[in-house]
DNA sequence: GACAATTACGCAACTTGGTTGCTTTTAGAC
DNA sequence: GTCTAAAAGCAACCAAGTTGCGTAATTGTC
């Protein structure tokens, strides 16, 4: 399915520079920041409040969604049905995709008990931070 | 021990707007952001050049560290040895501290995993969002 | 207590990531 | 092709945080 296709079936207008913002998340080995779209060849002279706007209303449809990092800007990646997290090189920034699952389970019991309390938990954040083989 | 008292344990010097600083986060029952600390009311002329420099020298000295949020801003709270992790209030802004040794256990297991395969895992970030009992 | 070296603090200008109100352009239904 | 809603552009703005440099305060030595 190519972009057009899954902004049409999300119920969504097709714009082209939209259309290039998923496209590059989709293309992306690691997760981006508005600042690192637009600095992509092709989206030279495209307004910045058009990618912010883009990137709220594809994380409403759940197109995306943001990733944690130690980066001061906000990083985001195409939303994917398997829940994971990321390892982050402080040195290079290199994101790392993580299964652990294991470490879910004992989430999910807290999340569990918290709700017993009466908070309403609705996401969880991890992720780990370190050097990466290559830096150090 | 008193904050002069502390300061000089680590071999910093003493300096008013520091020793207010370090005071507020020792005073204060949730973490707090530079903007905060600044807004406090004998924090008044205060240059937030010299927070934030102050912040990085606390961070540095290891009496203070940073803390996950949905927020904005950077939070800070006073180093303890109690390892812990947060629930943050999407609502209002309300951070709950949270004994996780469960999900710590888990955690450790993925860390000496990735050790194995050659990286140096320097901390994890943990935090769990939602809406508190109040807010709900 | 005076002196000098060091360092904490203030000031102002700047950077970066992100937001907002409003206009112009474009997609797509008729 | 016409029309309308939504997408994109523009410009001004905001908040958090940074930097370079000058001044004031702290602290060790005499």
């Amino acid at each position: 399915m190519n972009v057009k296709e899954l902004l049409k079936s999300k119920g969504l207008r097709y714009g082209k520079v939209r259309a290039d913002f998923l496209q590059h998340l989709f293309d992306a080995s690691t997760p981006l920041s508005a600042v690192d779209i637009l600095k992509k060849p092709n989206m030279k002279g495209v307004n910045k409040s058009t990618i912010y706007r883009n990137i709220d209303e594809m994380l409403a449809a759940g197109i995306i969604e943001s990733v944690y990092s130690n980066s001061e800007a906000q990083l985001f990646e195409i939303a994917s049905d398997h829940h994971h997290h990321h390892f982050n090189c402080t040195s290079c920034g290199w994101l790392e995709c993580l299964d652990v699952s294991e470490v879910e389970v004992a989430i999910r019991a807290v999340e569990e008990k918290l709700r017993g309390q009466g908070m309403d938990i609705q996401k969880h954040i991890l992720g780990f931070e370190g050097v990466c083989q290559n830096c150090k």
